[in-house]
DNA sequence: AATGAATGAGACTTCATTCAT
DNA sequence: CATGAATGAAGTCTCATTCAT
């Protein structure tokens, strides 16, 4: 009969008396990138210690190097980890999507909103934009595989829709931006300053009144008038 | 006959002679700020040695701790000294306008655009998004004073707007979001990632392109039907 | 008439069988020396890493340990290993040999010869002169088994020859150095710094060479003279 | 009116109480080198810890890395600094020399017997011996600038001498191991295993025995013959 | 006021050794 | 017997901070 230890170290597993040797790597070098990138976005990479990634992971020092030869490659993992899965997705939906250009941007933005809502894939970002300048690398590639990507799907979508008749003629690279830039700023400002809205982040909402406001405008005839 | 300005530093104060050859200047801090800004930017805070700062100032690694009584001391200064003007002519230009919501927003518009173009300015936020791990209290600061007082001034804008007839029925703090996104997922691409659209960052052909679309919708009549 | 020189490898045990195949063999504690003489030699005690002798002997880093308790341990079981043999021979053979001191000059020599072409055999003085500093046990050990043994052994020898009137009455300690300094001088040219005479390391035209200095002197009746 | 500065350790002058710190680099850098090659020669290169060095020259670990980029540079500096100057003094000595070449060998080898008396001198070749694996360009470049310099300038004695008919006609190359080998043996012997004829390291008794069997040969008329 | 030599805590990384499998 | 994942002590190097000058 043992006491539950509730915390995240050393899982208490009933049957074995602290092994002190877990065996077993597999699954390690991803246990690794989690603990790292929970104190990358907690304290930046140059305050996080290896030790701290090591004893977040539930080992040690010494064999966070079995796995990667340095922190710095540590970092560059934990991004090239998490590269693809985020356009693809987006692309394929879009492919295999055969509808309105509304309904498109209502599925995208769905599809985001899910995405998004998952810490650990706003994290990685986050994690880029604070990097930039000690990984200029990792800007670039994640500019190559991520946004370079994601940007000219979204122009074609508008460019689709200009040619549809759905959308007025506006420039598509700069009305993408109106399209993301308000998500994008909801997530910075709730994230990075924890502003949130009076009822609190909740995504859904900033996507229904935003596409309202995409698709009625702002203003009011009159508003537009003078 | 003007006499160029080569350094970035201090715009020559013209009440001072030997603007070159000052020994002696009590403009030392803030010649201090400034180059730590540019350091803090560049590589972070963490990556940013004390001695680079005292270099990029023109002074030794003793006399910065005579400024400041250590390196985080810098950052926190950094901070607290671009908080006040930001929002303060925002909110004071606002103050003194008098006209319609859509001029108002044009006015702010074309004040951000000017704020926002000059680097050291945007470099402040930047900076905090870079560091908020290391530094809650900078981040928390820049919320208080930044931040919260800089939403509610457009929030009230657009309630003005609403009860004025110009704005439809939306929900203001939601609809501030997609008023200043663009502009900010436009900076962030440029500044982060490199990523501009094929004319450059001209942040007034983006300003421009919102603001139609804020007006008008991004939607037809057809699209916003089906 | 070459002496022939077998195997400085251990004597392929007749009474074993499958030589080649053998798993589990018996023989193992020697390839780890083996191996570690390679590595020792080549990168020095500290900076060989006890998983380079392992992959080199064919074994794993914790099959080692099966066999030496520790990284020092193996350095101690090569030098003692490598001890008696070397001057036992020249033992021997000096105590069966019936000749002129010329004679057994020239026979020592060959011996030396042939067993210093051996990279094995130099190796282990060569890796004392290394590690001393780390190891004085060793050095103490060769000096008592090896050195201390044979110096005596040669300088004898010169007693002898004085005494039969083969030799010049000379000091025995210093006229033992003036033989094989030489020798020593060439090989350690050869193997340190790759220096070698325009012919190549021959040490047999090295103790031709020398063995005719020692005999005629190197002056003439004149330089002898003035 | 300088101190005179009789130790290495820090001058422990009354007159300053415990000064934390020292002030004053410029000798530092050659303290520094001092203090790295004791204890490289005493424990050997990997086995020696940078706070060792930094302790025995009186600073601290820090300091170390303000004069010199790592430890491997202190050993290069070690090495280059002790470079020149050896063969150099040789190479003038022999030039401005007009006598026979015995008078010259026993010239070179009063000089050497002086140079080779300082322990810091010979400490340095035997350096380079134990960390040739380590560091190949040092032996490298001690071959170049010593053994490369210094040998030729004793062929060219032997080429002299035979020309002039004070030497035996020999192979030039193979006589100078002869001539040197004995003396390199006898420190090797006495530095290394501490292994000294019963009179002491005297290298002066050494030379004269050698000098005696150089001229005259180890053999007498009868050894010769027989 | 200013300098920069000096300090020393602390971080990354290596590797001898252990031990569950 | 054998393996190799895991440990952790120890070493190199960095850099914020101090202080004699």
């Amino acid at each position: 009969m043992t006491i539950p230890v509730p915390s995240p170290q050393p899982p208490a597993d009933p049957a074995r008396r602290l092994p002190k040797f877990r065996r077993r790597a597999e699954a390690r070098p991803d246990e690794v990138l989690e603990a790292a990138l929970d104190l990358f976005i907690e304290r930046g990479f140059a305050a996080t210690r290896v030790e701290d990634i090591a004893k977040r992971a539930g080992l040690s020092k010494g064999a966070v190097y079995l796995y990667f030869p340095s922190k710095e490659a540590i970092m560059e993992a934990l991004v090239r980890r998490a590269l693809v899965p985020i356009t693809e997705r987006a692309a394929e939906a879009l492919r295999a999507f055969s509808g309105t250009p509304r309904q498109a941007f209502e599925m995208l933005a769905a599809l985001m909103s899910a995405r998004l809502g998952d810490p650990r894939v706003v994290a990685i970002p986050k994690l880029i934009i604070r990097e930039v300048g000690q990984f200029p690398d990792l800007a670039g590639m994640y500019r190559r595989e991520v946004i370079e990507r994601g940007l000219p799907l979204l122009e074609e979508l508008v460019r689709r829709g200009i040619a549809s008749g759905d959308f007025r003629s506006v420039d598509p690279e700069l009305a993408v931006r109106s399209v993301i830039g308000p998500i994008a700023i909801h997530l910075l400002l709730a994230e990075i300053f924890s502003v949130t809205p009076a009822g609190g982040i909740d995504v859904g909402r900033l996507i229904d009144s935003h596409m309202d406001i995409l698709a009625n405008g702002l203003f009011t005839e009159q508003g537009r008038q003078r």
